[in-house]
DNA sequence: AGTGAATCGTTTGGCCCCAAATAGTAGTGT
DNA sequence: ACACTACTATTTGGGGCCAAACGATTCACT
């Protein structure tokens, strides 16, 4: 994420001003800014520190394991269910579930009474790998927590579904 | 991102049974976990409103946009240090800028003493652009953090900025 | 029974993304 | 001058991502 973006870090300060000086007369809120900012910032990071330390070794991409990861909690899924709890489009997850089915992960089955739809089911191989990758995915999530308190984290949490819900709630418009 | 990796949602505690049920005996640190993964569901639903409310209509990528706010804030930028300020590999800089230009936000310009190299400068239409952009932006940034304090929004930054730093320092390994 | 609307997964087109390979340019040492 | 090394932006290949268009199927209503 830009490091335009950032706030409360020493580091940013000379970020922080040139904003506040390019910006002035644009009456911007820098505290949300900040904050919305780190949430994009962090997220990245996270995100590319699990790509490369914990998915990449297996050849998985993100989606490809939040994919095989749903699979494994709920037994079985239909694609349009999967999506959704994915957080994928449609058409995303049709080319996703076309890689994890090249490489043996998963396998679509025709739903009997209803041939629009199309059910998925975890692999042996697809199961073993959820089960070797999803531990050491939470390894570096404790990791990358490891500077907070217990409370701390429980109020990053808490504090992150408030922003998450009202994001969703405020909608298409 | 996975309804499935949530929890702190009253509404997800089916599925937070759910994973603990299942992965039972794998021993999760699920309070990381719920904290890590409330981290990108957040992005992902803050960064859709935001495509979809404000940079779609202005017909913007996310790095697009990002791109037009670190050459308004730094005046103008070579290639390399313009790629590392938005938080891009150097290839997707290519395409990004291929794509800036054609819409005639953005001219490259080559630099005299060194051929290698690259400076990119914003047009006028591109100014003005990020000018009615980022106070759009920044409404609905102050919009998503409306449902918290002054006092747990500077804290949630507080907290994300330390998880990032962390992230940051895990390094590659 | 038959027609129209709704819903499913897939395809298409355009962009974004990265890592690795590449071509061109600059510096360094001999 | 010459090679060697290091750096630049770009290209390439393989995916991922979405919205919109599509074909197939089912449902609802008459």
């Amino acid at each position: 994420m830009p490091r335009a973006f950032a706030a409360g870090d020493d580091e940013l300060v000379e970020a922080e001003r040139l904003i506040r000086d390019r910006m002035s007369g644009l009456d911007l809120d820098l505290l949300s800014l900040a904050a919305v900012s780190n949430v994009f910032r962090t997220a990245t990071a996270v995100r590319n520190h699990m790509e490369r330390n914990v998915l990449k070794p297996h050849s998985l991409s993100w989606s490809a394991f939040v994919v095989l990861f749903v699979l494994h909690i709920w037994g079985a899924k239909e694609s349009r269910e999967l999506a959704a709890e994915a957080g994928i489009s449609g058409g995303t997850l049709t080319g996703v579930l076309d890689t994890l089915e090249r490489k043996a992960l998963v396998v679509r089955q025709p739903v009997p009474t209803d041939r629009r739809r199309v059910g998925v089911v975890l692999t042996e191989a697809g199961t073993s790998v959820v089960e070797e990758v999803m531990p050491a995915f939470n390894r570096e999530e404790a990791q990358v927590t490891g500077g907070l308190t217990v409370e701390e984290t429980a109020t990053l949490a808490r504090l992150l579904r408030t922003v998450l819900r009202t994001a969703e709630d405020l909608g298409p418009r």
